[in-house]
DNA sequence: CGGCCAACCTGTGCGC
DNA sequence: TGCGCACAGGTTGGCC
């Protein structure tokens, strides 16, 4: 589920429920996931009050009113589902590995089958010298990300455009999807190294990368299994897909009489069109 | 430091 | 129906 544009979905509708809220009860299942959960999590949390929820990269940050900040990262496969004004409680499902429980009676419950997520404990004011934070570029949507900073960070790479932009050091957000859906629109080919995108090329890639993460925000993100929103419906930008998971398929590109390829890159599959990216 | 691969872990879908 | 394999939206540690 989670790039940028699913993280953003997750976010909104986490936000109406948590944010100003006292966590009546914070519960972890398990000690750890991709990292070991603190063992003061649930006592830390409990009775807390959720000032400030937002979003960096594919990062999601819960301020408390105590000055302690949680960090949520979905990985492959976490999920966020709301269980408004639940009485009684939800019966915990497989994989459900941290609960909420609001002053307003709403359980919130973090489910994650591969546990490549995460879920940690930060001095609010140490949130961006974090480590899983600090080496992040800038924000697509934001006004750090421009032409001149993309093209500084392609300019010394020699990895391939689709490794780079993978890269969650040159630009934030960003995954396997969306990097294949923007290099479609762009018209290069994920091969191709990344210092030899062009300055124009480049100067074009900062609009399409925008267009691309707010068309699928708008769409609530994609959905390629189960739901990608916290109310269980779903994303449906994947209709939209260009690229991504339509090897052997048209190109959807005016005119154009190929079909999608797929290789595979870094051990990811790259979907592309030969005939429209070079 | 840059670049590449394997590893983390479970589920699903497909060919036989 | 069952088995084995390939593959899945991310990140990182270790090795040239």
């Amino acid at each position: 589920m989670p790039e940028l544009p699913e993280v953003e979905t997750v976010l909104r509708g986490m936000a109406p429920v948590m944010e100003g809220r006292v966590i009546v009860e914070a519960k972890a299942w398990v000690p750890k996931l991709r990292v070991d959960i603190d063992p003061a999590f649930e006592q830390t949390l409990s009775g807390a009050r959720l000032v400030r929820m937002y979003r960096r990269s594919k990062y999601i940050v819960m301020d408390f009113e105590s000055g302690v900040s949680a960090i949520l990262h979905l990985g492959m496969s976490g999920r966020i589902s709301i269980h408004a004004d639940a009485e009684p409680a939800p019966e915990r499902q497989k994989h459900d590995h941290v609960t909420f429980l609001t002053d307003r009676g709403d359980y919130i419950v973090f489910n994650d089958a591969r546990r490549f997520g995460l879920i940690i404990l930060c001095s609010t004011g140490d949130i961006e010298t974090h480590a899983l934070i600090r080496d992040i570029g800038p924000e697509p949507l934001g006004n750090q990300f421009d032409a001149k900073v993309l093209r500084a960070g392609l300019k010394k790479r020699k990895s391939p455009i689709k490794t780079a932009l993978l890269d969650q050091k040159l630009v934030a957000g960003l995954g396997n999807i969306y990097v294949c859906e923007t290099l479609w629109r762009a018209g290069i080919h994920p091969a191709r190294r990344a210092d030899k995108v062009s300055k124009q090329e480049t100067e074009q890639l900062v609009p399409i990368i925008r267009d691309v993460l707010t068309e699928a925000i708008a769409a609530g993100g994609s959905t390629l299994k189960d739901y990608a929103q916290v109310s269980g419906e779903l994303g449906y930008f994947q209709h939209r897909f260009s690229t991504y998971g339509r090897e052997g398929e048209a190109c959807l590109s005016e005119g154009c009489d190929a079909t999608i390829q797929r290789i595979v890159q870094s051990n990811r599959s790259s979907f592309y069109c030969p005939k429209c990216q070079k």
